[in-house]
DNA sequence: AAGAACTCCTGGATGC
DNA sequence: TGCATCCAGGAGTTCT
């Protein structure tokens, strides 16, 4: 499931296979991948024609490529896009949903999505209200992440403290801090060694900037590993295979000892999915906000 | 109006 | 073995 890390792989990977080139047509095959493409999917397709695309940027999990016509072409991954650079005559993949060619020889870029949770549309670019940064429309809610120039984690611990939650709806909450998915939150509140329940208005701003941190730590690290193993026609989502094995702490770690008081990592449900933690280093606090 | 719940979706894993 | 159910979860929408 992308995060952040994930996303910036497939970000610097596009930037190096699709900026500069133009497109020439667009092909939808399922029309719910544009369904945020409010004027339909032959108006995706018409607007795309033509276009070259000067560069690719992102923010928290959200990219896009910028084109020629101060238009965005936009693009969530949800839980299982993939956007894959891939020659013509490669057969297409079972849950191919968008093809983009181009008007030369080199590879396709696919959109290519077994939950069709992601998507693509094309939208105008705004002036966003933290950085006033250039962002499609639709990204104009989405807070900085942490990775980006001019991110002010002070900032974020101030407009954090001031909500009636717990920590980890806070951390989830792209409005706020943006990047960070259920994977990247848990590990963040282990390593400071926070239950996900506690009231964000019982963190101070040093407590709050300390969590963000570790959230950048784990982030950074993820980025390292997948960044490594890209260098092929393949833009591929999947970083967190190798990542998910060797350095996760609690996510997806039930019943295994925790790695610094050996207590048996729990799972509990939140927010119809799952949380993980230790019972021992990340107790429960009084005033809990599920 | 802020915050929480609901919803979308597929296929691998699990249960009987 | 085969069928049914569970489960993963980002973010837009709907609710309270």
């Amino acid at each position: 499931m992308p995060e952040l890390p994930e996303v910036e792989v497939v970000r610097s990977g596009l930037d190096r296979w699709v900026s500069g080139r133009t497109i020439s047509t667009v092909q939808v095959r399922l029309d719910r991948s544009v369904r945020h493409h409010s004027a339909g999917p032959k108006d995706f397709s018409d607007r795309l024609s033509g276009r070259t695309i000067t560069s690719v940027q992102r923010r928290g999990k959200f990219l896009w490529m910028v084109l020629d016509d101060e238009h965005a072409l936009l693009a969530h991954l949800g839980m299982s896009g993939q956007l894959l650079m891939q020659p013509r005559q490669e057969p297409d993949e079972k849950h191919l949903h968008v093809r983009i060619s181009f008007d030369d020889d080199a590879p396709e870029l696919r959109f290519v999505d077994q939950r069709t949770f992601g998507g693509l549309r094309v939208e105008d670019l705004v002036t966003e209200p933290w950085l006033g940064r250039w962002v499609p429309t639709s990204v104009g809610h989405i807070a900085p992440d942490p990775f980006e120039p001019g991110f002010d984690s002070s900032l974020v611990a101030r407009a954090l403290r001031k909500k009636a939650t717990g920590i980890k709806r806070a951390l989830l909450d792209q409005g706020l801090i943006s990047g960070i998915g259920n994977i990247y939150a848990d590990e963040a509140l282990w390593l400071a060694r926070r239950h996900y329940a506690r009231p964000t208005g019982a963190f101070t701003g040093p407590q709050v900037r300390e969590l963000i941190a570790h959230a950048q730590d784990v982030m950074s690290a993820a980025l390292a590993q997948g960044g490594t193993s890209f260098d092929s026609l393949y833009v591929d989502v999947n970083g967190s295979s190798g990542y998910f094995d060797r350095s996760l702490n609690v996510y997806g770690q039930e019943g295994l000892p925790c790695q610094r008081c050996g207590r048996a990592i729990v799972r509990e449900p939140f927010m119809n999915r799952s949380s993980f933690r230790c019972p021992g280093c990340q107790r429960t606090p009084p005033n809990a906000h599920w």
